[in-house]
RNA sequence: GCGCCUGUAGUUCAACGGAUAGAACAUUGGUCUUCGGAACCAAUGACGUGGGUUCGAUUCCUGCCAGGCGCACCA
């Protein structure tokens, strides 16, 4: 949108190519070109320059609509826009598709996340994996790519061996068996069952090493009893977790289980034995020593045999490109894992592997009070439990503002706020900073929130429902009429779209678009308290402001949905 | 000890190597006989520290200090 204002520019300034950017104030102009660089090139000194460019293009500027006044400020060229001009190119030009680009065009891309594991409880940091996910997913669609969701799950280690060794001695972590059956959240109590057990385990420091051992190799040899428990409590697992999904929505095209992959990871690590690349470490494991590459020792499978997290992900690399016919793989995990991800990709590489994978990795949530979530300090915030408080602060929230709803109508609202919420809070910041979770803050509806951008967009919603009008597209609408800054600063935000959008793809994160739709719904608020739509002088003034309000819905509801957030028509 | 990440306002976070370092919360004071007050406006207040590169550094390099994470039989 803006990229055909400054083609335009440098054409009248007889330039090939410059970087724009903004003012700090709207009084000193609504773009700017710095002139270091053609100073540079010039030999001369960048206020002279701009000056001379201010002045080249001031005596051009009659032919030339958009621009009401050039001014040089010291080194830099600033541009006035003119308002009127500039809503009607950056207004008419807002469709379905406004804020998509062909980047990714023809490429075809995988990415894999949450793979969370089965037996274990599903925290708000595994939530913020799929809220991180979900977006990068949006932004590459919006950027044309032809991209998978996968999901890996881990239904295969030692987390399963606790949790199952937990159900069978339930009694020791003060759980009835009873309650276990009769569990509405299966999922979630085996979750419960698991962090009981392995804090157990761990203060009982070494005492049922070999008992677990012993159901491990029960487990992996397909005995009869454990196998039937396995199989059972992993169904429990994979159906909360489908449901779960569904919820945050994700649509996962294909999941892929830990324990399919296994053997042909074992393989791949007997093919890197005889390459050469792998030997046999200290006590009979084996390994790749990286420290050529500074990257330590890769483990790859246990002297007992037993094969470890790298001996599937080397099979599931390979499976990924082979399944999918895709060029690059991205995967979402904790930046806890960013070493051994870079182990991997070494060991990869090294057996002649070079497809591009991608890693991101996201920082930890920490809790306000107690620091680190952790099982054993029992501070950890299951996604279930934080999404439930913050819908029942919502619901009676809700219900005290429109005691005229329908109960359905307030949960229906509530439902969707609650999602909202949840989904900005874990979106606020950039994805590699450790964020510390505050319920308090996430409750608080006020500034940088997901209702307040909800309630922009329902405000402009109501305005749209009160002004009823046939085909309102297709009437014609007199720019004219826009003078204000307000309504400049606005277009101004909308036109920056595209390039949020652009921005978010290439560095991975979702946090700028999160950060767009409040500025936009700020600045729209701005306008809104000044100026009267409805109530507008005349009515070709409130039909070209509900045209603009209109158009403010559409990217705010467009950029939410990238976040895959919902919106609301009231609340 | 080594590697990676992070140090910005009282707090939580922003800022392609460029102009006066932006927001939100909190605090203080205002707007409005409300097109939906879950709104708007204003004030207060910050670049961990020493060097270096550069016309110019919060940004790049480097020393130190502080915090987080990770360093082969866990995932």
């Amino acid at each position: 949108m803006l990229s055909k204002i400054k083609k335009e520019i440098l054409k009248l300034l007889d330039l090939k190519e410059a970087n724009f950017s903004m003012p700090p104030t709207s009084e000193m102009g609504d773009i700017c070109f710095p002139t270091f660089e053609e100073a540079k090139k010039r030999g001369a000194n960048p206020g002279g320059v701009a000056k001379e460019l201010a002045n080249n293009f001031k005596a051009q500027i009659s032919n030339f609509k958009l621009i009401d006044k050039v001014e040089s400020f010291g080194p830099y060229v600033n541009f006035f826009l003119n308002t009127a001009e500039l809503s009607k190119l950056v207004l008419e030009n807002i469709d379905e598709n406004f804020g998509n680009n062909n980047i990714g065009k023809g490429k075809k891309v995988l990415i894999e996340y949450p793979s969370q594991n089965t037996h274990k409880e599903f925290h708000i940091g595994h939530f913020r994996n799929v809220c991180i996910g979900n977006t990068i997913l949006q932004v590459y669609r919006a950027s044309g790519y032809n991209i998978t969701p996968m999901n890996y799950v881990n239904d295969f280690g030692r987390h399963v061996v606790k949790c199952l060794w937990g159900i069978m001695n339930s009694s020791l972590l003060g759980i009835q068996s009873l309650e276990i059956e009769t569990a509405e959240n299966k999922q979630k109590i085996l979750g419960e069952i698991y962090a009981k057990a392995s804090n157990y385990l761990k203060e009982h420091d070494k005492e049922y090493d070999e008992e677990l051992d012993d159901l491990q190799k029960k487990l992996e040899s397909g005995e009869e009893e454990i196998t039937k428990l396995f199989l059972e409590t992993r169904k429990w697992s994979i159906d909360g977790f489908v449901e779960l999904m569904q919820e945050m929505k994700v649509e996962h095209d294909s999941i892929i289980y830990e324990s399919e992959v296994k053997a042909q990871g074992q393989e791949l690590v007997d093919e890197l034995l005889s390459k050469k690349i792998a030997e046999v470490g200290e006590g009979g494991a084996i390994i790749v020593d990286l420290n050529k590459y500074k990257l330590d020792i890769a483990l790859l499978r246990k002297s007992t045999g037993g094969g470890v997290y790298m001996t599937s992900d080397l099979a599931l690399s390979e499976e990924k490109f082979q399944r999918y016919d895709v060029e690059e793989s991205i995967n979402i995990t904790g930046s806890e894992q960013d070493f051994y991800f870079k182990q991997l990709f070494k060991v990869l590489e090294l057996n002649g592997f070079h497809k591009k994978m991608t890693h991101i990795g996201y920082g930890l949530i920490n809790t306000s009070n107690g620091g680190k979530m952790s099982s054993r300090a029992g501070n950890v915030i299951l996604y279930e439990d934080l999404r439930d408080k913050i819908f029942e602060h919502l619901e009676k929230e809700t219900r005290s503002r429109h005691e005229d709803w329908s109960e359905e109508k307030v949960r229906e609202t509530s439902y969707i706020l609650t999602m909202a919420v949840l989904k900005f809070t874990m979106q606020k910041h950039e994805a590699n900073k450790v964020v510390t979770f505050d319920f308090e803050e996430a409750v608080s509806f006020d500034g940088f929130s997901a209702p307040y951008i909800l309630y922009t967009v329902a405000r402009i919603n109501s305005l749209k429902r009160k002004f009823v009008q046939e085909n309102f597209a297709l009437v014609e609408k007199d720019f004219a009429l826009f003078t204000e800054d307000e309504v400049k600063n606005l277009v101004l935000k909308i036109s920056d779209f595209p390039e949020v959008v652009i921005k978010s793809l290439e560095n991975y994160n979702s946090s700028i678009i999160a950060k767009y739709c409040f500025d936009l719904a700020k600045i729209y608020n701005d306008f809104y308290n000044k100026h009267s739509v409805l109530n507008a002088e005349n009515e070709e003034l409130v039909k070209v402001r509900l045209y603009l309000s209109i158009k403010v819905f559409e990217v705010l509801t467009k950029a939410l949905g990238l976040l895959t957030i919902d919106v609301v028509s009231e609340m």
